[in-house]
DNA sequence: CGGCATCCTCGAGGATACTG
DNA sequence: CAGTATCCTCGAGGATGCCG
């Protein structure tokens, strides 16, 4: 029943730890999006505004994890591909589920917190928040 | 289709910020699996090592973001109440998933990380990883 | 009881430059 | 092309102590 009986919680860390790294669902959803692997200045573009050093530190973290593979050609010049392994990809649903809460609350997250910033000292005023539909 | 077009990974990067601090998923299946409101001294006992200062300022996050809802009865000794508002229901069927992949492959993904800890400089051999079922 | 104020550590992640 | 190497900032989160 209680998901989060025993040492889950721990397991739930570790997983929110590698997804919720600050690249890791772009990372994850340009992989998905793909019908082949991706070379890897080709991911980085379409990831978007990553640094080539935070790239390959998320991507040896998922490869580590087993979420990714990672395919070197030993050709000149060298090629190198990425894919989601059957791991990576079953994590599909959850993710899924997440971007989709966002796409439908995350506005009204934003302007909850947006309303309620900054405490400014004492709070005399219960924060007002609205939930949409 | 693709659940990560336009502004959308801003929104899910607010949500992961939200849900992936680190005393956010236990605050909320502590008041999740809880009957009633809980108390503040009820709430971090349930939760377990959090120091009061965590605690409220996770508290005073959730709340801002509209996901939890706190109500002060002005008694002696002071009384505070916690309680998921509708909205922070409505996380729950993706925490559950997310717990739920946790459960499943957390155990797999942390002996792969184990197994690939530290590459000693150079990487000559491919890491190895399992997928189990 | 339910916090807030302070001090501190530590690592994620950005900027920039260089290389096999 | 596919990365490493270095330096740096910044804030999350722990420890401790005090307060209305």
């Amino acid at each position: 029943m209680d998901p989060c009986s025993e040492q889950c919680p721990i397991l739930i860390r570790e997983t929110l730890d590698l997804i919720a790294a600050k690249w890791t669902v772009p990372i994850f959803f340009a992989l998905d999006a793909a019908a082949a692997p991706l070379r890897y200045a080709d991911l980085q573009r379409r990831v978007g505004a990553i640094t080539p050093k935070e790239l390959a530190k998320h991507l040896r973290q998922l490869e580590a994890a087993g979420l990714v593979s990672r395919q070197v050609h030993p050709t000149v010049p060298p090629r190198v591909d990425y894919a989601l392994t059957e791991l990576g990809h079953s994590l599909h649903p959850s993710l899924e589920s997440l971007a989709n809460w966002a796409a439908r609350f995350g506005e009204t997250v934003a302007s909850n917190r947006k309303a309620n910033e900054r405490p400014p000292a004492v709070r005399l005023i219960k924060p007002v928040y609205r939930v949409p539909d």
